[in-house]
DNA sequence: CTGAAAGCGCTAACAC
DNA sequence: GTGTTAGCGCTTTCAG
């Protein structure tokens, strides 16, 4: 087997619980014993055992992340984020992804909830009521949606949406369409409301489809459903769609941003054209979920948005 | 606190050890009593701690796996097959990422050893020696990367650059460059090597350049060395690459794949024009390593590549 | 088939 | 400042 506290103890010639407190309260133990059993600690190749430390202290200094989809290019920047983070206060992640599947994602709380301090919860599918509910069971950050009595990291989409109907506006564009995400999203909820007011504040039009797969081949496949609009311009839930739809429209003749704008959010995708879309900061947030779980603080943080020019928009030619 | 094992003994009637048995081996307990412990604790919402059992049978059910960069999009496909694959078989992972520092890889090898039952390592930057010793300490298959006496999960792409090259070949190239990806990596040798081959063998010429760090705006910073070399077609270490590099000779109006062809590496691009590329096996090799640790084997697995044909290789112009 | 008892590696009172 | 003791939640002999 590995080596033990005991081992370093019977070597070091003190009782296991001096090289408990070596490690775990080090203030408390004499310096010359301390170094004592630090470099028998160390010549042994010794290293605490968390999950034993963990059945006492009930902090296992782990977490749990939880994503709809690993692979979905919004998700790792803040994986990323997340684990570096808690890395760096001694703390160590699971990753889990549930597919999208609300019953997953709630067996996966379960299934984690004793063996992490937190979980972070990612764009949830689940309804507010079970996420209001596992919250008793385990202290829940929840990312990309607001549930109440449970502390959250919100991106202000909404204010981003409004930033790129205002930016289409004074291109010219009155005719512009909603290319909708995923049933159930808040966010997309969010993008709806304040690009529908925000249409209606600069006098355009706004035509709403979905919701969708906010996946790439359902903006290839809505690229016509966008035309039929008569839409000039559009605002695409995220970038994976908006490059779909860029693809789509191509395919059809019709030239971005010459002949149609196009905005995307997120900020995952590198285009030609180099897409105009909305910068969500998605590594603040999975830093600052972390910061909460561990503060243990009931917080409500909404993190600012922020649009991003480049060659996916023009203004409205002359017809 | 939570409910262990003992409220549901209390509550059922029986000793802990009927309840414990019950989970553990529930063949051992009468069908009757069985049914009874279940119910109670179906209804006490009891669910047992994987780390107090740990303690005892020495297998955590958990599973560590080390990345080189998470936001690398090679890595994301790989994380979701093995967290899926893993949790399939009941067992939760952890995710870090090292950012490249081998430092980092082998003190996160150390820090994850005694809370799982083994680690994937992917792509790993540490050197073979520490590999090998480290794998003492703690069950390891690693990914991307031969190491003696350590289980292993390769992709041939050695085969897929020979195919890549052979294809260029065809279309009429034979001043073809070789943009190199990062110090260190097996894979980036084995490109080289089998490119180098392949292009003696086709009667063309192959330019090597690099290293180079294996990202985007490393492929655009390359574009001019890249037509420096004469080189009509253009095979990147990495689909990445790929994509800054056609970025980079659009900018000097160099187009792709009229001017240049380039073929990348990992099919994780979607650009236009669509790129040719060699299409690596990455969930696959995912699902494998999880089955190698679990099973113990001492296995080293080599999955086959795919050159996947689209459109940013052409034949050769005639001048 | 079930209970009793020991103990996994560690921490946390409580003595001394 | 250090040793003693008990015990976290669980499994695993060993009896019966």
């Amino acid at each position: 087997m590995s080596v033990t506290i005991r081992d370093v103890a019977r070597v070091s010639g003190v009782h296991v619980s001096t090289v408990s407190r070596t490690f775990s309260a080090p203030h408390l133990v004499n310096p010359a014993t301390r170094a004592r059993v630090l470099e028998f600690a160390e010549q042994l190749g010794y290293r605490p055992n968390r999950a034993a430390r963990a059945l006492i202290t009930g902090r296992t200094h782990n977490l749990g992340l939880i994503v709809a989809d690993i692979a979905n290019p919004f998700f790792p920047p803040l994986i990323k984020a997340a684990e570096s983070h808690a890395r760096g206060r001694d703390y160590h992640v699971f990753v889990a992804d549930t597919d999208e599947d609300p019953g997953v994602e709630e067996e996966l709380v379960h299934a984690l909830a004793k063996q992490v301090d937190g979980i972070l919860l990612c764009s949830p599918r689940m309804n507010t009521t079970q996420i209001e509910k596992l919250a008793h069971d385990v202290p829940l950050v929840v990312v990309n949606r607001p549930v109440p009595a449970v502390p959250a990291v919100l991106m202000d989409v909404a204010q981003g949406a409004r930033l790129a109907i205002e930016h289409l506006a004074r291109l010219g564009h009155s005719e512009i369409a909603l290319l909708g995400g995923p049933r159930g999203s808040w966010t997309n909820r969010e993008i709806r409301r304040a690009a529908t007011l925000s249409a209606r504040g600069t006098g355009g039009r706004l035509t709403v489809l979905g919701p969708h797969p906010p996946t790439e081949e359902s903006g290839v496949a809505q690229a016509e459903a966008v035309l039929r609009t008569g839409a000039t311009a559009v605002l695409a839930y995220n970038d994976l769609m908006a490059v779909g739809l860029i693809d789509g429209l191509d395919r059809l003749g019709v030239r971005v941003p010459h002949d149609v704008s196009v905005v995307g959010i997120d900020n995952t995708a590198r285009t030609r054209p180099a897409l105009t879309t909305v910068a969500t900061p998605t590594a603040a947030a999975g830093r600052a979920a972390v910061d909460i779980l561990l503060q243990r603080t009931t917080a409500v943080l909404t993190l600012p948005t922020e649009l991003i020019v480049r060659e996916s928009t023009a203004a409205l030619k002359d017809s």
